[in-house]
RNA sequence: GGGCCUUUAGCUCAGCUGGUUAGAGCGCGCCUCUGAUAAGGGCGAGGUCUCAGGUUCGAGUCCUGAAAGGCCCA
């Protein structure tokens, strides 16, 4: 006996009896267990970080980190899946700082470094039941137990270990760059941080008169839409190439003229309808050294300023051609300094503020000093215009402040030499979808630039380079035993976090003075890029698991990782070890709302995860979010589309394997009693499906093709369910046991059996729902769950591609004659005399007699044949197929198509069906054209109800005779008692009395039918005579009759 | 400003190397079937395949350009 499986289901409650039975028997460790000592299938987990709650963001990385893990195991491989979490950084920070109400780095100094990391310690795990909760509910499976974590000394041991590697190596060094800097947070952000802010902001921007050393008459305008930064400025940047030009134009105060030099492009846009003289034009290297009067001295430079310079990036298309150069606050502007040797005036302190020497505006947040340095260039006579500009600039991601541009002594790692190895080991790398690959990544790749590692915060790993105070000497060190050695302590006991590393020091082996850490912390990507090292605390340990684990056969996270995880994993792979980290990747993309929105808080548009798991159950979640588009396309979620899979792909399954329970339970059927069932035709077909479904799909997983692996098996569930099981109700309705049942019940069962294995690595929960009930439950030989057992493979033997299309054509007349019947309106239970078919070819016309049950069947006609062309047909039509003629014609083709169109139909028609080749001629060339060249339709005569669609016609004969009509009768009748035993609660199986009263016509027609209208019905007795004395099960008239029945169990 | 992606029915998506009349599901309207089904079947409305050029006998599909949206980067 099976399990007994009513045909609802209540996804929630069965989901979570199997989460159930999963925990008490540790089915995930028993999956990995169970392979030991085969080949090794490595993922990697992208740590996330636990201190925001789970979305379903996440859930959609989650189950794509799942489904291949799992096909693996079922194909023999031993995965180990670990979890990990990343627990440093900035947004802990921040999380801490709110919760303390810190404004500014002062404030953490101040609560003291040791007390701030201890609560972002505590932070980083704030929602991990969450996260716990969600991944096991979810049945992401994947050991949080042995979880790294980024913060243990062993994890930072090793990162300590590859800096040391790259220190070794000459790739880590300190420079001074401008890089885009929070003053709130007082650090500088990594491009990718920088990247999460960007937003439209308006700004002022400035037009202003440097008027020239030599001519005091004549200024250049220079343009710049940060105010701030003229204190700062130290030169004039031309484009060398681009036309300049003085013009002359009348003071506003209206007395006398001045003169201004500007990219000529740019008089229109700057002056609009004002008259002005262009003096004189010239090419903008004519500039070059041209010395101005500066705006402000607050700092003496130390070098030549003043002056103008040339620099190709000088843009033509905004402002006046002219710029500003401020080299402490722009990227272009230091290279520019560097280049022409230029001073670099430090007007701002670290926090944002102008320092004491910029007297003015001293201490004043820069931004906000932008209107007073406006007002006082215009009370100066210096400020030409000024305009509000909108543009995207960058803000801090986490606090909103807007970033600056700022010259930072910070230390980088050298990716940029080894670029070349860069793109080469991404070559190897297979990425779904493919053209991130050279795409977004590869285009990363080859305009690599240093990564800016350093960060001057609290909580993450602390940079292990010690530095002498007197002679400057720096040392890298990789472990905490040499750091023991230097200082002659036993170390093992510290915590690698600061403050506690900041207060080891030992003596400068070149001078003797103190070495201290430099103060920077670390970039976290560079922490979770380490993970396939550090995780395993390599090289101090576990080196066989390390070699086993590494690379990575498949990771897979959102698109956004393309510079994060996939680039600090790939960077630290190839600079360390010159390999490749991961071999298969898939990138996903963004979740939207069901109205294609970005999910955001601020919107308000975040669906809950827990809404729809305890709504619709994971299985269906994960499914939509499995089927719903390509994994790299962004995808819409809602609660109503998850519904939708329940509703036309999962309950589809369950009532075929609740129909299947039900009956095979009432039969006493159990699988492999016989030894070779004799399959029918509708049997092989499904077969022939099934097997051609497993080897697709295998193809599909092997290939991380998700939607490969998951959309055929909805259309297989179609045909199951809607043809096959429709078709063969009857098969198992018939009372006793014979070898068509015996094959009907072989076949759906091997059909859902394989399902339930198909369906494991993506619906794991009715995946074994179904597999215990069916396998399990019957054979204790067998794995106690489908996620222990092996992949199915499918029976070449099996295959049957003709079955397949023929079968598909079945369906298709089927359809056609549905649609004849609807437009007769007579209804399928009236049967009809005949159908009859029209198909393109002779052995279309093969498959209406060998599948003539069938069609008679479906459509409750006497009689299927072909329609005949020679005397039913009214009218024939020629059409020239382009693919075949086309492709060996060529620019022939429209010519053959005309003269093929301009044969007598009737005669051609009867040749191609004959199989005779046509002869035409077209501008005197001779043309045999073959019968697959040309597609022969007819129309067919009156008399038929015909329904077409293409070469396919159905024509229904509606006559009806008098027999056709009681038949028509009785079917109304049987349904009706069907209705009625329904509504009486009876069981399937039961027998029933049944008494009936009605009309004349009726009567007669029930006599004429009686022992069939007594087995559809399950009667023992059929009595139109006996009425009883009371109340009837059901009254009822149809087609002019009247009825009325009782009903009673025998 | 650059790179990548997307644009096909009201919605979600197919459309293989160019080839007959561009399909499916959902939704909508009408009809129908049913002792597995919250279902199934049929008919109908709904498309200038974002636009403009080009290549070709033939373009949703290939090429060029543009527009809109998205992501990433400046």
């Amino acid at each position: 006996m099976f399990k007994p499986v009513s045909s609802k289901l209540n996804a929630n409650q069965m989901e979570l009896e199997v989460l159930d039975y999963w925990k008490k028997e540790d089915i995930f460790h028993a999956s990995i267990k169970n392979r030991e000592g085969k080949t090794e299938y490595v993922f990697y987990e992208g740590p996330p970080t636990a201190n925001g709650m789970p979305g379903v963001h996440h859930v959609l990385a989650r189950v794509f980190k799942d489904i291949f893990p799992r096909y693996r195991t079922m194909q023999g491989y031993h995965v180990i899946r670990r979890g990990g979490w990343d627990t440093h950084g900035l947004p802990v920070e921040i999380e801490v700082e709110k919760k303390l109400g810190f404004t500014n780095k002062q404030q953490i100094e101040d609560y003291g470094i040791a007390e701030f990391n201890q609560l972002c310690r505590e932070s980083a795990f704030k929602y991990i039941q969450e996260w716990e909760k969600l991944t096991e509910r979810i049945a992401f499976w994947v050991d949080l137990d042995t979880a790294y974590i980024t913060y243990k000394n062993s994890y930072i041991e090793s990162v300590w270990w590859i800096l040391k590697n790259f220190w070794e190596k000459d790739l880590l060094y300190q420079g001074f760059k401008v890089v885009p800097y929070c003053p709130r947070c007082g650090t500088p952000l990594s491009d990718h941080e920088v990247s999460l802010g960007y937003r439209d902001a308006t700004d002022p921007s400035v037009y202003v008169r440097m008027p020239l050393v030599d001519d005091p008459s004549t200024s250049l305008l220079v343009w710049t839409t940060t105010p701030w930064t003229l204190p700062g400025n130290v030169a004039i940047a031309a484009h060398p190439n681009v036309d300049y030009v003085t013009v002359e134009r009348k003071e506003s105060s209206g007395e006398g003229t001045e003169k201004l030099i500007l990219a000529k492009s740019q008089i229109e846009s700057i002056f609009g309808d004002e008259e002005v003289k262009i003096v004189s034009e010239f090419k903008g290297k004519q500039l070059k050294g041209k010395r101005y009067q500066p705006l402000y001295t607050f700092l003496p430079p130390d070098k030549p300023a003043y002056r103008v310079v040339l620099a190709d990036y000088v843009i033509t298309n905004e402002g006046s051609g002219l710029v500003h150069q401020a080299p402490a606050f722009g990227a272009d502007d230091m290279q520019t300094a560097i280049d022409e040797d230029l001073p670099i005036l430090m007007t701002v302190a670290p926090n944002g503020t102008f320092i004491p020497e910029v007297k003015q505006w001293a201490g004043r947040f820069v931004k906000d000093a932008d209107p007073f340095i406006i007002e006082d260039l215009n009370n100066r006579g210096l400020l030409f215009r000024t305009v509000p500009i909108t543009h995207t600039y960058p803000f801090c991601w986490r606090c909103d402040t807007p970033l600056l541009y700022y010259a930072r002594p910070t230390w980088y790692i050298r990716t940029s030499a080894k670029k070349d190895d860069l793109v080469a080991n991404n070559q190897k790398v297979n990425w779904y979808p493919n053209h991130i690959k050279d795409g977004r990544f590869g285009n990363w790749l080859a305009n690599n630039i240093d990564w800016a590692l350093g960060r001057e915060r609290y909580w993450g790993t602390p940079l292990p380079v010690w530095e002498c105070e007197s002679c400057h000497h720096q040392e890298c060190i990789g472990s905490v035993q040499e750091l023991s050695e230097k200082t002659g302590k036993d170390l093992k006991g510290l915590d690698l976090h600061r403050p506690y590393v900041d207060e080891v020091e030992y003596a400068c082996p070149k001078c003797g003075e103190t070495m201290h850490r430099v103060p920077e912390l670390i970039d976290v990507w560079f922490d979770s890029g380490s993970m396939p090292v550090a995780q395993w605390h390599y090289p101090f340990e576990n080196e066989q698991e390390f070699k086993e684990h590494y690379p990575a056969d498949y990771i897979c996270e959102a698109v956004d990782q393309t510079r994060g995880w996939f680039y600090s994993l790939h960077a630290i792979s190839t600079l360390l070890f010159d390999q490749q980290c991961f071999k298969n990747v898939v990138c996903l993309g963004l979740i939207l709302d069901g109205d294609g929105q970005k999910m955001s808080k601020t919107r308000g548009n975040v669906v809950s995860p827990w809404e729809v798991l305890d709504k619709h159950g994971a299985d269906a979640m994960r499914w939509y979010l499995y089927t719903a588009s390509p994994p790299g396309q962004e995808r819409r979620f809602s609660a109503d589309l998850v519904n939708e899979v329940l509703r036309s792909f999962t309950l589809t399954l369950w009532n075929t394997y609740s129909f299947f329970v039900t009956y095979a339970n009432l039969d006493g059927w159990q699988p492999g009693k016989a030894d070779k069932p004799q399959y029918s035709k509708l049997d092989e077909w499904l077969l022939a499906e099934l097997h051609g479904l497993v080897r697709d799909v295998t193809t599909a997983y092997e290939n991380y093709d998700v939607l490969g692996a998951t959309r055929p098996i909805e259309g297989f569930v179609d045909h199951l369910s809607n043809w096959y099981l429709r078709r063969s109700r009857r098969r198992f309705w018939k009372s006793g046991s014979d070898a068509d049942k015996e094959a009907a019940y072989s076949t759906l069962y091997e059909a859902l059996v394989m399902l339930s294995k198909l369906l494991a690595p993506s619906m794991p929960f009715i995946a074994d729902e179904m597999y215990r009930n069916l396998v399990v439950n019957l054979d204790p030989q067998a794995p106690k769950s489908v996620h222990l057992a092996d992949w199915p493979k499918f029976n070449e033997g099996r295959l049957n591609d003709e079955l397949v299309a023929d079968m598909n054509l079945v369906m298709k007349l089927v359809s056609l004659g549905h649609a004849a019947r609807n437009k007769s309106q007579i209804k399928v239970r009236q049967p009809l005399q005949e159908a009859a078919f029209s198909v393109s070819n002779i052995h279309d016309s093969a498959v209406i007699h060998e599948y003539a049950d069938l069609l008679q069947d479906e459509l409750n006609v006497k009689s299927v044949r072909a329609l005949s062309a020679a005397s039913e047909a009214a009218a024939y039509e020629l059409v020239p197929l382009p693919k075949q003629l086309g492709q060996k014609y060529k620019d022939q083709f429209p010519l053959i198509r005309k003269a093929i169109l301009a044969l007598d139909p009737e005669k051609a028609a009867g040749m191609l069906l004959k199989g005779e080749n046509l002869k035409i001629s077209v501008d005197g060339e001779d043309f045999e054209i073959l019968p697959e060249e040309v597609e022969v339709r007819m129309q067919a005569k009156e008399g038929f109800e015909v329904a077409s669609d293409g070469a396919y016609i159905a024509a229904l004969v509606t006559t009806l005779t008098d027999d056709l009509v009681n038949e028509g009768l009785v079917r109304e009748f049987v349904r009706r008692v069907q209705e009625a035993r329904k509504q009486a609660d009876f069981e399937i199986a039961d027998r029933i009395r049944l008494i009936y009263s009605c009309s004349a016509k009726l009567k007669y027609a029930i006599e004429c039918f009686k022992d069939y209208i007594m087995d559809e019905t399950l009667s023992v007795e059929l009595d139109g005579e006996n009425v009883p004395n009371i109340l009837p099960n059901l009254s009822d008239e149809f087609d002019g009759e009247t009825l009325t029945i009782w009903l009673d169990k025998a």
